[in-house]
DNA sequence: TCATTCCGCTAATTCGTATTAGCTGTTAGT
DNA sequence: ACTAACAGCTAATACGAATTAGCGGAATGA
């Protein structure tokens, strides 16, 4: 059974009493349909096959086919860190079932990926890209120029996440921030707030542009933005004296973690949420949501699962025909929650 | 930069007017340092390169040289589902972070396992096991043949838990939950319980029966076992009666989930947990417990993360010396917790 | 009877890289 | 002056499977 030597094709040939090549004509029979080889022959491979357990090497196989049914996922953060184990781990669950289903096996780059100067690149001197067929890529920290590269380039690639065309369209599949900020600021404007305020950076990252956008353009001519934190890992001390100095009543996150923060701040403080001030979170993990790790704030849910699911799809797909450049975007559900109500009219005891 | 067909050592020879050898020579500098080549061809190799982007093709490149740098992952189950999110994540943390470390990529094989009946298999036909260098193996479902192929195999592996021998010594990293075990039915010993029960299955899987021989072993001749429950997803109500009626003081569960069922139930019944009724967990995830998404139960923390990081490296090891077959146990960490007590005295209270 | 067709198989080549053996021309040694 | 050594390269081969061209023999047709 355990032979100090891999097996090979040859060996089966010799076994079996053929050549090579015929084994290899048995193993992918019905192919080339012309010249068949007669059951007979044919038996006597397959049972030299089945005699010793022979597989054929996928890498020798690759070599000559050009493909292996491996999708690349290049991660530019390490896909598992513990602290944010709920932000890739959702995409990465679409990405296996979808990939799974299709077929591919999953070929997570974490080593192959720096390049001397110990910074995370797509392409690498490895070059070790090329061990699968196409690669989805993650991560909030994209390097444009390699974005360039990789539109200009003939690897089939789709990005996890909307990106701003990078000397071309960017195949993606990202989800709809924009609609879904339009969406709670137009409930926060229903339900009377006036004087809004944000907490959280503008950028440059897509992902946290499209917030600050779809923010900024759902406000023009029906509220007032009177106060912007942009400040990452702020104080809430601080945010909460400024948010009250603004005479903000509602104020939007574009990070969960920072919302958390506040409001606990806020409540310790005696700060009542949301009769006092309105919370809104421009998105959220969706399993801290379902552990009920913290309130129930209104927000909107990224299609993570799904997110993953698409793009693994779609990266198939563009195996199949590279030509498309697809851009998918994906609704976010938007979440009540119980952060958001009308604001204080008697706002003077507040300060 | 975009060449239409991939640019190749014959392609860099040409341009830098040497022959492929040459480039590959320039390449794997060092090595075979005899026949050195003179600063001047290196560099118009080097330009050549340079100039083209050309990184080696690993596929080629592993062809030759049997190895290319990547850990396969194979799981018995999918790496990735919502319910055990927890189960596998810590695991797959700490080999990645192994992993990068050691400067290997990773290969989840998900989709390449699964056999002509869909059965999830370590030897599949498609032979993608070879894709990688080698290869861990997680799950509690294993197929012990598979296993006994693998032992007397010359393919590297290391399973991630203890495993029985099978046909031979398994090359494993696990944790000690016997000792574990000893401990905490030490602790109730010494609390003054002598009237034990036990909730949970009871093998095939090591982890599995090392909790219960663990068990079993450590009450031998100082306390009773007055109630087993084998039975998978048990239900409540009955567990709870069957317990009291038992005259249990304390109930050992090999499963946190079923704890936590039984915890909540006892405590809606008016059963006052540990007063009334002490309640031990043999192990349990990290993270439900960091996330105090449950009471905290007297138990012991599986070092997942350090199991994977140690599979990961014995893994390595193992591909550059084939011969060793370690075994490792590490020790769980005891968790007080709060769920173990003395046992009530006046006992008929409770019935 | 000779040409044609088809069957059953194999030799040879390909993929891209690594490596070894060895060729050519120069220089050093005696 | 004739060998020896050596530098600087290249040709050739291997890795394992897939694929194409084609060979030898039997069967069929005219």
């Amino acid at each position: 059974m355990s032979a100090s030597r891999r097996l090979t094709q040859r060996d089966i040939a010799q076994l079996a009493g053929v050549s090579q090549a015929t084994v290899s004509l048995v193993l992918n029979e019905a192919k080339s349909a012309q010249g068949r080889i007669p059951p007979e022959t044919r038996e006597r491979v397959l049972k030299a096959i089945r005699d010793t357990g022979y597989v054929a090497d996928p890498i020798a196989r690759s070599m000559v086919k050009g493909a292996n049914r491996i999708l690349g996922v290049f991660t530019y953060e390490p896909a598992f860190p513990i602290a944010q184990a709920d932000f890739y781990t959702p995409f990465l669950m679409g990405i296996e079932e979808a990939a799974e289903s299709l077929g591919y096996d999953l070929l997570l780059m974490t080593a192959s990926a720096r390049d001397n100067s110990g910074r995370k690149r797509i392409f690498g001197e490895s070059g070790r890209l090329r061990l699968a067929d196409g690669c989805l890529i993650l991560g909030s920290q994209f390097d444009r120029d390699e974005l360039a590269q990789l539109v200009a380039g003939d690897y089939p690639y789709v990005a996890v996440g909307r990106r701003d065309d990078a000397g071309g369209a960017v195949r993606y599949v990202g989800a709809d921030y924009i609609a879904a900020t339009t969406t709670l600021v137009g409930q926060a404007l229903e339900k009377g707030h006036r004087q809004f305020a944000f907490i959280g950076t503008t950028g440059p990252a897509e992902s946290i542009a499209d917030r600050w956008r779809g923010f900024q353009n759902a406000l023009k001519g029906k509220g007032e933005l009177v106060h912007v934190d942009a400040i990452e890992n702020g104080d809430p001390a601080r945010q909460l004296a400024e948010v009250r100095a603004s005479g903000a009543s509602v104020v939007f996150f574009a990070e969960v973690l920072e919302a958390v923060a506040f409001d606990n701040y806020a409540q310790a403080q005696g700060v009542k949420i949301p009769s006092d001030l309105s919370i809104v979170v421009l998105g959220s993990g969706t399993r801290t949501h379902t552990l009920r790790l913290h309130r129930a704030f209104t927000c909107y849910a990224i299609p993570r699962e799904e997110m993953g699911r698409q793009a693994a799809a779609m990266l198939v797909q563009t195996l199949l025909d590279p030509s498309q450049v697809p851009q998918v975007l994906l609704t976010c559900e938007i979440v009540a929650g119980e952060t958001l109500a009308p604001p204080n009219t008697k706002k003077d005891s507040l300060k």
